[in-house]
DNA sequence: CTGTTAGCGCTTTCAG
DNA sequence: CTGAAAGCGCTAACAG
């Protein structure tokens, strides 16, 4: 046949094969999609029949173009066994609030990787970024400064030069209150144990709030480095850094472990040895997962309301991309010591 | 000024504006990024030295729209507490390879929240998608194949028409595998704990293995149905469950947990009520997360490979993108039964 | 090896 | 309320 065009028969339809459907101009078919006030209704009804019809979906690729961003962009660590998921839960209700659409990138805690899928999602040119941590790689923070993206770290909120916005709670807080509570019911030598805090300044805060508490409240002796360890961040981690501080020095009475997951694994191993919790040993972990609270004995924890946090980082972030004027950099989100029967 | 472009000071560089600093036309750029072999070598160094320079992020969006697509999209349920982030991890590592983007879009198991994903997703334009379940939703599931998006569908090989290509274990024989060892050790009255079945066929097939494999032992007495019990995937509903069945049969000598989060809070039940595993009742769970390892007891459980699923289901995905043909449409994973302490 | 032309599918802008 | 023209930033296809 004498065609120019190809016939649409088989294809995936757009807009103009709607419009020429409806008996109507492609941009009419936009509007009655994203301004449905600006069309007839009896005009509107009728591509929208047909768009139903045939099932078109608009190109998103297209659309944002030229038109408006609707990405959010966010880096997810490795999502196991993280209280991050609640986060992203948060993040992702906000999000279809507004309209946004999340996409979540995958990224360990290597500056390479986060760099690398900060790119990646900078190549979708997201209308904004929420990150998991301030970012390590100078390269990608000057990516992100340079191009003005509106970013929100969900982070630490001291000593750090944000790149824009922050949402987070002071993680030297949480520890120190944690570690004189711990202090204030009467134990005295507790141990500390973290995940990596390498390149990490959340994990970093704790463990400096956890010295300063035992410092302020003069149970510091010499040598209690020696209750302090690092350890994967497994249940397996935390079974044997238990033992191992256990057997550095048998008189530690407490420990502190900056995961719920290192809580739950030592709270294991010490059935497996017979030691009376907290009788012989207390327990405190960090994050307040699902299991803390069913847990045998029950487990007190740092809570921090994950969800909430995922959810004020999706809604500074809006306001900045709306070009709202003085948003205050940097939002703190408090936090509960949930006492329960581990200490 | 008398210049027509306005001056690209202060904004986002683009292949044109690295076109000229490198003195070539934006198609040479375009090469070096994607075929460099077809440039020569010191027209490509200097090409890439401007890109570093001014720190050019290719478009996404508009490479897409004229080129090859690279978006592997997939929907997340939420993520708390899912064997779902291994799956997730082994989908982002082989994307990585092969140089695709992984698209996540959260989803939650209701059928309309299921279509409005992979609405979304399709709105990118994707290579293909892997889904996690079989999709429910009669719409979406002609929306995907009159488009010929290519799908994968993680989920229960049995008794489904599926969209295009499947991966995935036997639910009923892993359930059926389980419940037979279980009658083997020597237990007779097995209760079954599942989350909620309705809508999801692969919590109904573990059903029926479990089912069957009483049947077929002739352990299957009368009145069995209220051995079976529907719980929420949390600790606390594992908890519960297992009070709620001895309650109702004292006699219940172990119980098959169709999630490890439940039979995690099950064993943290008899710890407080002071019920011995495995003497007193044995727990068996399903998925082998990380924790069933350390806990105490140790948790015997079903072992699905998740990581490699996910791996295997891009892997599929990417072969029948490629055009391959006489693609097995239907990829079974084995599974392990691990046994541990609790039995 | 490099450049030119055309156009992906949509929306902005401006004119009815 | 509706339409026509122009172009977002890139790459396929075809010349040189």
């Amino acid at each position: 046949m004498g065609t120019k065009r190809k016939r649409n028969r088989d294809s995936v339809p757009d807009m103009r094969s709607i419009a020429r459907l409806s008996g109507v101009a492609p941009m009419t078919v936009s509007r009655a999609l994203s301004n449905p006030d600006l069309v007839a209704p009896d005009t509107r009804a009728r591509i929208m029949k047909v768009i139903d019809d045939v099932g078109f979906v608009p190109d998103q690729r297209a659309s944002s173009l030229r038109g408006t961003r609707t990405i959010i962009g966010t880096v997810v660590p490795p999502l196991i066994n993280s209280g991050i998921a609640e986060q992203v839960q948060g993040m992702s209700d906000a999000c279809l609030e507004r309209d946004m659409q999340l996409l979540l990138v995958q990224g360990d805690f290597s500056a390479e990787a986060e760099e690398q899928a900060i790119r990646t999602l900078v190549g979708w040119r997201p209308a904004g970024l929420i990150l998991q941590a301030f970012v390590q790689s100078e390269e990608a923070r000057m990516l992100l400064r340079s191009r003005k993206v509106p970013v929100v770290e969900i982070s630490e909120i001291r000593g750090h030069e944000a790149i824009d916005l922050t949402v987070g709670v002071s993680n030297f807080d949480t520890a120190y209150a944690m570690t004189s509570r711990l202090i204030d019911i009467g134990y005295k030598r507790i141990g500390f144990v973290s995940t990596p805090t390498h390149g990490n300044d959340r994990l970093q805060q704790r463990r400096i709030g956890y010295r300063a508490a035992l410092t302020d409240r003069g149970v510091h002796s010499q040598g209690a480095e020696r209750w302090e360890i690092e350890m994967p961040i497994t249940t397996r981690g935390g079974s044997e850094a238990v033992s191992i501080l256990r057997n550095r020095d048998p008189s530690i009475d407490a420990v502190f472990f900056s995961s719920d997951t290192l809580a739950i694994g030592a709270i294991q191993e010490c059935h497996r040895r017979g030691w009376k919790i907290p009788d012989d040993l207390a327990i405190a972990g960090y994050g307040d997962t699902e299991l803390a609270a069913s847990l045998y004995p029950s487990l007190t924890t740092v809570r921090v309301p994950r969800y909430q946090m995922g959810r004020k980082a999706v809604e500074h972030l809006t306001r900045r991309i709306a070009g709202e004027r003085n948003l205050s950099p940097c939002i703190t989100i408090n936090f509960d010591i949930v006492e329960r029967e581990s200490t």
